[in-house]
DNA sequence: CCATCGAATGACATCGATAACAACAGTGGC
DNA sequence: GCCACTGTTGTTATCGATGTCATTCGATGG
């Protein structure tokens, strides 16, 4: 036969017995060599029959197949990958800031994370995860594309991705440099969908609660402002805070000590803030929402659960992973697909 | 030199070029071999140099290290997996129920993940992402070993898992059958800490909300009635529900509607649930915690932030990762490390 | 009865890195 | 001056699967 027939594994033992294949015991696993030298055939047919090569008559590759399931035949993707020359394996680069104290605990990555999965296991792809802490590069090499998940306000990240030469997809607010491709959702309609809110309800003196060093938060308090103005209303403060609840609190403080004009109206660009900012209205004796309205953004259970229930601007995460998936796949394949801006809206609740 | 000096790359242009090698440009990647012509040494030399081998003078090694930075060499993990027989990877299997409505909210597996990826990361391991949605073996039999991160009351993904044969470790409560190792935190004992703050505030009914064929709601269960027992208090009703927060409501409202004798207190499996709850109870015009005191599970955001502030029992997920991470590896080096259980805390705040 | 064609299968080289062993130069001891 | 020894570099085989080209066999046609 072929003369790799001879190495067998185990050379004292009988290598025929098939309760060598003993589920769970790993004592050196099946290769193609083995399956072909048990089926009296070569490896390539061995090769060809698992993958359903028409080329392979019927009872041959349905022999080898049941062969290679009652043997317990784990099949070795890396030597394919090897072959191939193709990981089958997309990198998603979690950039999440090391702070401590609650770095990152919106569903953020995690529904993002569904989306990306769900889309990418399906078309055959392997997960890798990567936290930006310490160099990425070495995983990024190794896929065949990359991911970037990152709430930064500076681009390092992407700066760092990039030359590596790797399709890369990133999630956020396209940047002006096009270099590469965004899925993000539309920051701009959410701002603008939270300004028309606050103005339908009647308020004129509205306060931009968030830090617009982020370009997701800048876009928002774009199209915040724009709605303000086509609508006769006024920003009467912006408050750059990061995203947590006492953030919130602190800047809504600070406003009220600093008693230049008064505000009916909040937009927060988290839920957290959001929160706080009610916190701290309901310390200083303010209703809500009846002296001030509040609306938060991301939608998160808390603000669903609050009570009051706070309107928030909801994302749609889980959709979001799925384009920033089929991007990166579409780069893979050579295309040249476009930037996404999902849809957000709003979720009116009692704030 | 040697033979393969000749198979360079681009056949017609002058492969000495360093102008090839510009970072970004993929084509036709550089391989050892590549560095060992430029080098004028043997590809053997290129790859112990590379790995700081001390058996390379010390300016060969320099050399090489320069040259391989200069032309933009990457190196190809998948070549040396196969080589070495192993993936360095792990594999998470994220078993979440494909409930369609808030399947997974809480920061369980993204607190997990990060600890995770952390640990891992720094041993030099990569993470395989996968969702339990399609078969997870796929990725699972190219993976060193797997960490399953489950709600599940049933344990089917357990049993995939584990005759594949990889290293195997699971989060969640330690099951009878000995097989896998597992990491969790202290069901017990939490159950325990909110059925001895409830005692020590006076309350004597107490009410126990969750679904105990998940068998970590059981051992809080189990912590919970062995302390009230021994103080005298009683366990009013056991209402299964799920772990959001409309059942909550719902459990509540039947025990309402039931006039079995009242309650003073309630115990919720998740923080979701426990404010469930107390929108019930506030609907019926009890006060909380005046007339019932109420105590959650996961010390969640939504927790924190709710008025009143719900008091929780808080469970160390980034530790927990850090220890699933930690077991994984311990297996895979031969060691036989016990299940692990990580003490929980109670975060008292207002209810 | 031989040429030809197609279906089925096989031999070989290959992907890129590494372990095991071989070879070779220079050094010191006797 | 010869041998053993160390320090450095090279040769070869190998991991497991697969593309390319070659081969075999039976069937068909002239």
């Amino acid at each position: 036969m072929s003369t790799r027939t001879a190495k067998s594994r185990s050379p004292a033992a009988p290598p025929e017995t098939a309760a060598d294949a003993i589920p769970g015991t790993d004592a050196g696993r099946l290769t193609m060599a083995d399956l072909a030298a048990r089926a009296q055939v070569s490896i390539i047919t061995v090769s060809r029959a698992l993958r359903d090569s028409p080329s392979v008559r019927e009872d041959t590759r349905r022999r080898i197949q049941d062969l290679a399931r009652e043997m317990g035949y784990r099949f070795n993707a890396t030597a394919r990958n090897l072959r191939l020359q193709r990981s089958h394996t997309i990198a998603v680069v979690v950039d999440m800031k090391p702070t401590p104290e609650r770095p990152m605990s919106g569903p953020f990555p995690l529904d993002l994370l569904g989306g990306i999965c769900q889309e990418l296991t399906t078309a055959g792809y392997n997960v890798l995860l990567t936290t930006g802490q310490s160099q990425p590069a070495a995983a990024v090499h190794a896929a065949d594309g990359a991911i970037l998940l990152g709430q930064g306000a500076d681009d390092t990240a992407v700066r760092q991705l990039l030359p590596i030469g790797v399709p890369l997809v990133v999630w956020g607010a396209p940047q002006p440099g096009v270099d590469p491709v965004f899925v993000g959702s539309d920051n701009h309609q959410g701002g603008a969908l939270a300004a028309a809110r606050l103005v339908e309800t009647g308020r004129r003196r509205l306060v931009f609660l968030g830090d617009t060093r982020h370009r997701e938060n800048a876009e928002r308090l774009h199209g915040f402002t724009e709605t303000l103005a086509s609508a006769g209303a006024v920003l009467a403060a912006l408050v750059p805070c990061d995203f947590t609840f006492n953030a919130g609190v602190a800047a809504v403080q600070g406003l009220l000590a600093d008693a230049s004009g008064g505000f009916d109206g909040i937009f927060a660009c988290s839920d957290a803030i959001a929160l706080g900012a009610m916190r701290a209205l309901t310390e200083a004796k303010l209703t809500v929402p009846d002296d001030v309205s509040v609306i938060g953004y991301d939608d998160t259970p808390m603000a669903a659960f609050h009570t009051p229930a706070l309107t928030s601007v909801h994302q749609n995460w889980t959709e979001g992973g799925v384009r920033l998936a089929q991007s990166v796949l579409a780069l893979i394949n050579g295309e040249h697909p476009d930037s996404v801006i999902l849809p957000t809206r709003l979720v009116v609740r009692a704030t």
